[in-house]
Formats: structure tokens, C-alpha cells, sequence
RNA sequence: CGGGGUGUAGCUCAGCCUGGUAGAGCGCUUCGUUCGGGACGAAGAGGCCGCAGGUUCAAAUCCUGUCACCCCGACCA
């Protein structure tokens, strides 16, 4: 067992610090409730991005970018967002810092108006796309950017919750209401995808209720996971924004029926709460767990001896085995890009950048073991004097701490390939089965909570209303995570009030 | 912003009650023995004891103020 982690058992949430710690994935700022992403995490939102801009341009959809700072007078323009985000702006007031009588810095030169730093970029993208609508061939506008947006929050975790957090945020323009409104299902459908074939996590696509629904938006909807506490996590958010922000920031248009209109917006994204969700759904007592599609190594070898001979020996073939993977003009490239430095990086798969890694570390072989087994690293290879002599290693799965002897000849990048998706796929497997056994139906409110008691998600009838959802929540914790889109249709008698007009929806404690 | 707690080495903490000028374990560096799942020995480096005042011959220790962080609550991707 890994001394320098908690298990879920004793501590869950130590248990995630202790991962993220161990993994080396991120580590406290010197500014409260931020983070710095270290290059091992950052490696894994860049698989991230990766992935999904991929899908992002495949949709059609192109990148572009908005300023930080955001004008006060922009925020309120749209009542229920300011609303929504009052409270957990950060607000820039002055321009420069000066030395006061008493010799120490302060702050001088107040601004005009205050800026807001970006909570998320509805009205400036809305105050642009005014500028650049004018008829309705400029439609429809599809933008995305990549960037950094600021909720000054109470409480954070890393990754789950900070007050800086990495995000793509997608601004969507349309001719008319239908078109918006795919548009909002179909990057929806783009956010389950990735989740579940990118990161292994099953969600459930659904619609938010209106308690739960972004400020400002017409209709919310999000992808929902669960982890392994059993409570569930917001993965992703599409939200139809009708023509709120088009009439607040004048969004018009000439239509085809040579009629000024306002313009049907949506915005969509995903954020570095994904790295904490990556985290709660797939990692062990053991450490971290990434699936193969996001983990930055893919494979490390680990050799194995004790004399200068043996050294040699092993060498060699960690690097031969090193070239059936990867092919020998990559261990070629990586031996002169970094010489005799202790880790060789030899590019796996030149369009993610992921590689298969020689650990040649002065360091015990266990140590190795456990130092890849944290970074969740899929597989490790052992390979000493006797695997040599006997012509073949020793694979070492992550996921379920197996291991196999392989013949040496076998290894080959399709091998290797062939091993990573089964692996995807298995963790896909295995999270889909907890959250199979950790869905519950209820057929009445005392059942409900007794289901909630034991965590995950709980599924029944219910009638939209915000303050009996208020209720539910002071005596459960839970909340309505979504209203499933596959039994969107549905009508039931509601467990808690008994109105006959329920609808089927997912309650869980979240994150 | 309300309730509780903590600031001493990179990390976890002891020392404070009963003032006498700094400790342990882990980690780090060097050397040697080790090396198929977290080794051992030896030698080292590292701290104006959160900050500012005060009391005192003398303050990590007592007093006052202040700042920061952590945990629990209301808000949230």
C-alpha cells in the first residue's frame, strides 16, 4: 500500500490531495483558492483540449479570443446573470500603485468604471456579436476560446473548485430558435462523447431545472457524472440562451423576411474540474489512474540490474524494445534530443505527443514502480537479466495491478495500441458499473433519502418547484441533478407532493 | 460573512503551562554497501520560531495588536 496516501476508506478527501499530491498534478498558490497546475496536470488538460478542440473544429466551430476584463456596466445588462455572478466577481478599481506618505505601496489611479474580471464571457461576446450581426448571412456565428475565468469562491478544492480555473467557453449565434437549440443538443451530445470515450467517465445527459439552470439561460443542460464517493459531478454545461443576451446586448438582424430580428445565442463548456473528475472516477488507493487517451506516458520501462554487465544488457534491449513500440527512428530522435539524460521520452504517438518513457534513474526498481504506479501511468514494463536470457518482460497493468509475461517479440505499436484501448475500455466498463449498481429507483420521499443516505444517484418522480427542491436539499443535501433526455417524456405521480404531473429526474449529492 | 482551530527546517510536528537564545521523523546533498515492489550505514546542508509592539538582564515561550492559512456552515463549472 502507498504510504503517502490515504485510503478512500478512511478519508476521501485526503485521499483526492493526496493523489493530486502524489501525482504531482497541482499544488497550492500563494493567492488563496488558486492553484498552479503543474506540468504532470497540465499535461492532462492539454490532452483535454486536445481532444476537444478536435471535436470543436469538427462541428464546425473556430477559435478565437475575448479580453479579461469585462466592463461593470456589461454585467448587469442582463438581470438574472448579474444575478447569478454578483457575488463571486473579482473587480479591478485602479490602474497603478503609488507610494503614500508612509513610504508603502497602495493603490492609486481608481478607474472610471470598474472592470470585472471574467466570471465567463456572455456579455462581451454579446456586445462583439452585435457588432459583426447585421443580416442573416452573417449567421450562424460559432466561436470557442480557450482561457482562464475568475469566481472569487468561499470554499475551494483543487480542480473541483477554484477561483481561477482553466475553461473553453463556446458563443454560439443563430438565425432561429430550432437552430440554437440543436446546436445546444449537439455539443451536448460532443461533451458525452468525449467523456465517455476520452476520459472513460459515463454521464447522463440532461436538462436542469430551473433552480439549478445558468443565469441567464433559457434552458441549461449538463452531462452528469458519478464518482466514487457516490456523489455526483457537473461534467459539462450547454445552455439555450434564447434571445436573453441578444436583446441585452442588441444582437439584430436583417432576416430573410426583411425583418430586424434578435439573434438565438447558446454557450457551452468545460472546465479543470474534468482533471478533478478524472481523478474521483477512475484512481485507487494506489494513486492516480489515467485512461490511455489522456495520459502523457503511456508505457514506462523499468530496467533491472545489478552489474555493469547486466546494465548493458538491459539497456540494450529496453531500448530495442523501446524501438517494436515506437518505431527506431523515434528512439533515435529521442536519444539525441535528450542525450544521457536519466528519462528517455520516445514519442509513442506523434499526434498526442504521448510516449513510451525508459526510466534509466539511478533509483531502486521499487521505488521506480511506485513513482509511475502514482502518476497512474497505464503500464509498466520490468525487464532484467533473466527476462533478457529468456526473451521476453514483464507487463504491469495499472488498472487492476496485473501482470503478464510477454514474449519480446510480441511487443509491437499495434500490440501496444491493441493493450491501451482494451484498457480504455475497461475502465469505461468498470465506472459504468458502479454507476449501474449506485442508481436507485424511489417510489416514495422516505425511501428517497434513505437511498441518497447510501450515496449515488436516485431516480423518480418529481414536480418542478424551487422551494420544495430548497427543502429537499436542507434534509438531504441532494439536489436535482437533471432531468434525463432519453425519459424526458415521462410523467409521474412526485414522491414528495404528490402533484401528478412529475417528471422522471436524477437526484444525488453533488460536488 | 458566522462558528472552531493553527502558525517553529521543504513536509508532519515536539518544545510554550514552569522565559536562559532550537529539536525529532520524513525529505534533501555527498560517499559506501545495496538493487525483480518504498534498503542500510556514515557524514552534511537547511530555521531573525507568521509579523509588529510591549514586559524582562534575557522571549519560540508571558502580554497586546495584527496578518495569514486550515476545518465546519450559506453560494457555485
Amino acid at each position: 500500500m502507498a504510504k503517502n496516501i490515504k485510503t478512500r476508506a478512511e478519508d476521501y478527501s485526503q485521499w483526492y490531495l493526496d493523489v493530486i499530491k502524489a501525482g504531482q498534478l497541482a499544488d497550492y498558490s500563494p493567492v488563496r483558492g488558486c492553484m498552479v497546475i503543474r506540468p504532470d496536470g497540465f499535461a492532462v488538460w492539454e490532452a483535454i483540449q486536445r481532444e476537444l478542440d478536435r471535436r470543436f473544429k469538427e462541428t464546425g466551430h473556430v477559435n478565437a479570443y475575448f479580453p479579461l476584463l469585462i466592463p461593470q456596466s456589461f454585467l448587469t445588462k442582463e438581470a438574472q446573470h448579474v444575478e447569478g455572478f454578483a457575488m463571486e466577481c473579482a473587480i479591478v478599481t485602479h490602474s497603478k500603485l503609488e507610494k503614500g506618505p508612509d513610504g508603502k505601496l497602495a493603490p492609486a489611479g481608481e478607474l472610471e468604471e470598474p472592470l470585472i474580471i471574467r466570471p465567463t464571457s456572455e456579455t462581451v461576446i454579446g456586445h462583439m456579436y452585435a457588432q459583426w450581426v447585421q443580416s442573416y448571412r452573417d449567421l450562424p456565428v460559432l466561436i470557442n476560446q480557450w482561457c482562464n475565468v475568475m469566481r472569487w469562491e468561499m470554499r475551494t478544492r483543487l480542480f473541483l473548485r477554484t477561483a481561477e480555473f482553466l475553461w473553453q467557453e463556446g458563443h454560439t449565434a443563430h438565425e432561429t430558435e430550432q437552430e440554437a437549440q440543436q446546436e445546444t443538443l449537439a455539443m451536448l451530445e460532443v461533451y458525452r462523447e468525449f467523456a465517455e470515450d476520452v476520459l472513460a467517465i459515463p454521464v447522463i445527459k440532461g436538462r436542469k431545472t430551473e433552480a439549478e439552470k445558468f443565469p441567464g439561460a433559457v434552458t441549461t443542460y449538463a452531462i452528469e457524472g458519478l464518482m466514487q464517493d457516490g456523489k455526483a459531478l457537473q461534467c459539462g454545461t450547454s445552455h439555450n440562451l434564447g434571445q436573453n443576451f441578444a436583446k441585452a446586448f442588441e444582437i439584430k438582424f436583417l432576416g430573410r423576411d426583411q425583418k430586424q430580428q434578435h439573434a438565438w445565442t447558446t454557450s457551452w463548456g468545460v472546465s479543470t474540474r474534468l482533471i478533478g473528475a478524472l481523478i474521483m472516477a477512475h484512481s485507487d488507493d494506489d494513486g492516480l489512474v489515467l485512461p490511455p487517451r489522456v495520459a502523457p506516458v503511456v508505457t514506462a520501462i523499468i530496467p533491472i540490474f545489478k552489474t555493469d554487465d547486466e546494465q548493458k544488457k538491459v539497456s540494450e534491449a529496453c531500448l530495442k524494445l523501446a524501438a517494436q513500440l515506437c518505431g527506431e527512428a523515434e528512439v533515435q530522435a529521442a536519444q539525441k534530443r535528450q542525450g544521457g539524460r536519466e528519462l528517455l521520452n520516445v514519442f509513442f504517438d506523434k499526434q498526442t505527443g504521448q510516449t513510451v518513457l525508459i526510466d534509466r534513474r539511478d533509483m531502486r526498481p521499487g521505488d521506480k514502480q511506485y513513482y509511475w504506479e502514482q502518476r497512474g501511468v497505464p503500464f509498466r514494463i520490468e525487464l532484467g537479466p533473466r527476462d533478457v536470457d529468456a526473451g521476453n518482460f514483464v507487463l504491469k497493468r495499472r488498472l487492476d495491478r496485473g501482470k503478464e509475461v510477454v514474449q519480446f517479440g510480441t511487443a509491437s505499436q499495434q500490440w501496444l495500441r491493441a493493450k491501451l484501448d482494451e484498457t480504455q475500455k475497461a475502465m469505461y466498463q468498470k465506472a459504468l458499473d458502479y454507476r449501474t449498481q449506485n442508481t436507485r429507483d424511489a417510489g416514495s420521499y422516505e425511501e428517497m433519502k434513505q437511498m441518497l443516505a447510501q450515496g449515488g444517484f436516485v431516480r423518480c418522480f418529481f414536480k418542478q418547484d424551487k422551494s420544495t427542491e430548497a427543502r429537499i436539499k436542507e434534509e438531504t443535501k441532494a439536489t436535482v441533478r437533471c432531468i434525463p433526455l432519453d425519459t424526458d417524456v415521462e410523467r409521474g405521480k412526485c414522491i414528495v407532493t404528490g402533484a401528478p404531473d412529475g417528471q422522471r429526474v436524477l437526484f444525488a449529492v453533488a460536488y
